[in-house]
DNA sequence: ATGAAAGCGCTAACAT
DNA sequence: ATGTTAGCGCTTTCAT
């Protein structure tokens, strides 16, 4: 029999008390016989994995966390999906954590809201650490993590506060090298699409891109902002082509935004990318591959950064108070969505 | 002062004693306070609630949640969040779960392996439902969940078990919708992608697809598998368009494949769908929409979907045994990847 | 309205 | 190697 009622009514499963009984041992025997490396003599073990296996018993983890003080999960707030830089971040988190032990516990970042609320509710899991993506934490914020002590780290953004981990693309050598290559690609008007404003990422980009030109003594470029959404981003493209000095190259300051603007300038402007009109992104998701927008990128190793996010949640175990900031370098993939440089 | 040391060195946080000392109440009406709608003095929990406030006290949702034997935790299981309809779902699913009050424990679903060991893991933290996107669940499984009383909702699935509760479109109904409409457009050389040949939304789609054409005596469609995904949807589209009778139109059973064949068809074999093959998917994904695709599909509303799965999880809390089967009903999207009938 | 006391299912000393 | 005992932090009777 699996199921049994207990006295306020509420169903209860089979535990280890249960077990024991049925296979005449002490409830700390089945304990022992479910965690690695306890000391059972086999043949116990084997008769109580016999007596757990009849019963349909197995260890509730909601109690063994309670006693650990560790959960085994890990929370994950994650902001707009539809933007497939994060879809496969997620889905590579999904599978790394598994592999590594971890549960997940997924939360939405409203990215309106201050984050206060939604992390608020979820500190509480005894979380073994806190991976945010897309999201910028404040340092009263951080505090409060601390203070619940659940680790954050940032994925793909810095925080104000150098107290937070942090996994981050090279956003300042991506942005020059995109600027660099517009610029040798002989291209006269450029703009760029920032991001997110408050956000390091999109700080880090649009610096890293605007510094390129002021040190070469080359003319600001034109900026314009498009939230690192679609819809924002298309608003902009459709700003930015329509000025009566239009830009002959656009650099978006992620793939998202870059594949909205090239949508327009094709769809709306009748402008054929890469020949009438230079647009890059920042990421290298995979839809930037496709055909139909083969889009000039620069990459980031998103398995790379997953992985460096993972090894620092396992380095937390040992030292819960280690701070890390890891920075991961990637590369331009030249497609035919920007006009190159002339070899030569 | 918020963090003390417990004997055995771990870290502890302050809990509900430690308030009930400060406020010079007992530990219940700590727990009380923290309760709606349980009865205290509002001057006590006035008194307490400032206590709390001064010791940074958060109520250990762990410990609740093994008392009361709930967890306030959905499980969800996804398997390719690389298919936009599925990055759709989740973030959906996030909200409206997060809004309903309940956590999100994420897990990956490999495709490839049984399923078995990660919902076997996941099912020990007394979930209060565990959904299930694309994913198939055996009999053998669906026994399993039960025995652990975790109630299970499959989503864009049924199971071959009809113990288990199911939100649907209406997928006979769609794929007929198309097979009509390309049908009237004249398409002389009709194909049909199908997706995982096990899962019941391919079987469906394809079944009803196919039953149009023979019910009016019409030659039989062509058959090629994508599996629902997008790389073994590119090989099946150059299969089909490299065949001596190539087909006109192609119905791909979801839109992540019909994406994929939109690409090859165009960029590979230079034919403008719409004018030189037709192309029709099923969900309408936002992508689906954008002019580079511009894709003619039956919309899937997910929305709804998602809203109906959460109904039946409110149900369950009341009645957990109780099993619902949900059909949601869609409509044709026409834009012009596919010849429309003429008018007339 | 409040406190005392008994668990929820488990782990981790401490004995034996 | 195994059993006994004492909690983990909370909710929930049961008294008062």
């Amino acid at each position: 029999m699996v199921v049994r009622k207990k006295n306020n009514g509420t169903r209860s499963l089979v535990t280890a008390h249960d077990v024991a009984r049925e296979a005449g041992v002490s409830q700390s025997a089945v304990s022992r016989a479910f965690t690695p490396g306890a000391s059972v003599a086999s043949g116990t073990r084997a008769k109580i994995l016999a007596a757990a296996e009849r019963l349909g018993y197995q260890p509730n983890l909601i109690a063994r966390s309670l006693i650990s003080g560790r959960s085994n999960i890990v929370g994950i707030g994650v902001g707009n999906l539809r933007n497939p830089f994060f879809a496969e971040a997620l889905e590579l988190f999904s599978h790394a954590l598994e592999r590594a032990g971890y549960r997940l516990l997924l939360f939405p970042i409203d990215l309106s809201t201050t984050l206060n609320a939604e992390i608020q509710e979820v500190l509480h899991y005894r979380l073994d650490a806190l991976i945010l993506l897309s999201a910028t934490l404040t340092s009263a914020l951080a505090a409060q993590c601390r203070r619940a002590q659940v680790p954050v780290i940032l994925f793909n953004r810095r925080s104000d506060d150098p107290e937070v981990s942090s996994v981050v693309g090279n956003n300042i050598v991506g942005a020059r090298t995109l600027a660099a290559f517009l610029h040798a690609g002989g291209h006269a008007r450029i703009a760029i699409m920032g991001g997110i404003a408050g956000s390091s990422t999109s700080r880090e980009r649009e610096h890293g891109f605007l510094s390129y030109f002021e040190e070469h003594g080359l003319p600001k470029p034109i900026e314009e902002r498009g939230d690192f959404q679609h819809d924002p981003a298309t608003a902009a493209t459709r700003r930015l082509l329509t000025r009566a000095d239009r830009p002959d190259a656009i650099f978006c300051c992620n793939d998202h935004m870059a594949i909205a603007a090239l949508n327009v300038a094709r769809f709306e402007f009748g402008l054929e990318p890469g020949r009438d009109i230079s647009i890059v992104g920042f990421d290298d998701v995979p839809i930037a591959a496709w055909p139909a927008f083969s889009l000039t990128t620069f990459a980031q190793p998103v398995a790379t950064m997953v992985d460096r996010t993972i090894d620092i949640i396992r380095e937390l175990r040992d030292e819960p108070e280690r701070i890390t900031h890891s920075v991961v370098e990637g590369t331009l993939v030249v497609r035919s969505s920007a006009r190159s440089p002339r070899i030569g």
